[in-house]
DNA sequence: TTGTCATGCATAC
DNA sequence: TATGCCTGACAAG
């Protein structure tokens, strides 16, 4: 269940594992048939990531689109050498094949009874696998994805055009910046409905939303038109640095009150990470009033009533 | 074991 | 506003 930082840190694993490459496309599942067919055995020319979206370039120009939805994950398989991470010990001899590393729901690396290892390779699909990217060290199975569809240059180029600016994307980030400060301060709609809005910042989901707006301690509520420009710039700027920072630790962490002990805490205890996601009726952390679940535009919204005012 | 919910969103009504 | 995608975590029994 991603949010942008998720979908960036996948464009990282497949620039590193299957970019300038050449790849064998199939679907398993049979419901990307046609789309696999096409790109099969055409070397991958670039991944990346805007908002929650994953594009990934083929030599003939056709674009791979991905959108994850709400339980859509990647499950990476290759050797150790080959997988990488910085680790490449114990890679001598013939290649050890290690199993799944998850990208998506939930990232982790799967435990087996191998210690890790995988038996053969390449490995069998698990579940649903709708899209196989494989070369000859390297297997990339998507599965439960709500978008995956094969685009050409001109239909990704919309599809691209259709969301609002992402800060890990973005080649001006302060220029992007205004972009998404018109458009908060330009609509009567509430700022906690459109920060969700992907075609006014791309990238932020259910969690990132309710913790910005706390940091902020502005009242979701709030009509866009009513959001001072300079508010609607420091939750750009806030949201730059939480997805920076979830792109390097994988973790959504978004409480800026820990020391490193508490940071170290909070990661292996999801119910420490934030501010006011997920604790409802718990008392805030700052005020102590209990925390209000509601629902804006049928999700969950989080808030302390008594700071965000 | 079964039921519910979830970090999203396009589509149909 | 409801549904589907097709999965995994967790709670309830």
């Amino acid at each position: 269940m991603p949010e942008g930082h998720t979908v960036h840190r996948i464009a990282h694993r497949f620039t590193r594992d299957l970019v300038g490459r050449e790849v064998a496309v199939s679907s398993p599942q049979g419901r990307f048939a046609a789309g696999a067919r096409r790109l099969d055995g055409q070397r991958l020319v670039r991944a990346s990531a805007v908002g929650k979206q994953l594009f990934c370039t083929f030599d003939s120009g056709d674009v791979l689109r991905v959108h994850l939805g709400l339980y859509g994950a990647w499950d990476f398989y290759g050797t150790v050498s080959g997988i990488g991470d910085g680790d490449t010990s114990g890679s001598m001899g013939a290649p050890r094949l290690r199993r799944a590393v998850r990208m998506g729901e939930d990232e982790r690396e799967q435990p087996s009874a191998e210690g890790g290892l995988l038996a053969h390779f390449p490995p069998d699909p698990v579940g649903q696998v709708r899209v196989r990217l494989a070369t000859d060290d390297t297997v990339a199975d998507l599965r439960g994805p709500s978008a995956c569809e094969v685009l050409d240059p001109d239909a990704a180029r919309a599809a691209v055009d259709r969301l609002g600016p992402d800060p890990a994307t973005a080649s001006d980030v302060a220029a992007a910046g205004e972009v998404v400060v018109d458009r908060l301060t330009g609509r009567s709609v509430a700022v906690g409905q459109l920060l969700m809005d992907q075609s006014v910042v791309a990238g932020i989901g259910n969690i990132y939303r309710a913790e910005l707006l706390f940091r902020a301690r502005l009242d979701p509520h709030t009509p866009g038109r009513q959001v001072p420009r300079e508010l609607a710039r420091a939750l750009w700027e806030d949201w730059a640095v939480l997805l920076a920072d979830g792109i390097r630790t994988g973790v959504m962490l978004t409480r800026e009150d820990l020391d490193d002990e508490g940071r170290v805490a909070a990661v292996i205890d999801p119910t420490l990470r934030h501010w006011v996601y997920g604790r409802g009726g718990e008392p805030c952390r700052v005020c102590g009033t209990p925390v209000v679940v509601e629902e804006m535009a049928a999700r969950k919204l989080y808030l302390c009533p008594s700071c965000q005012r």
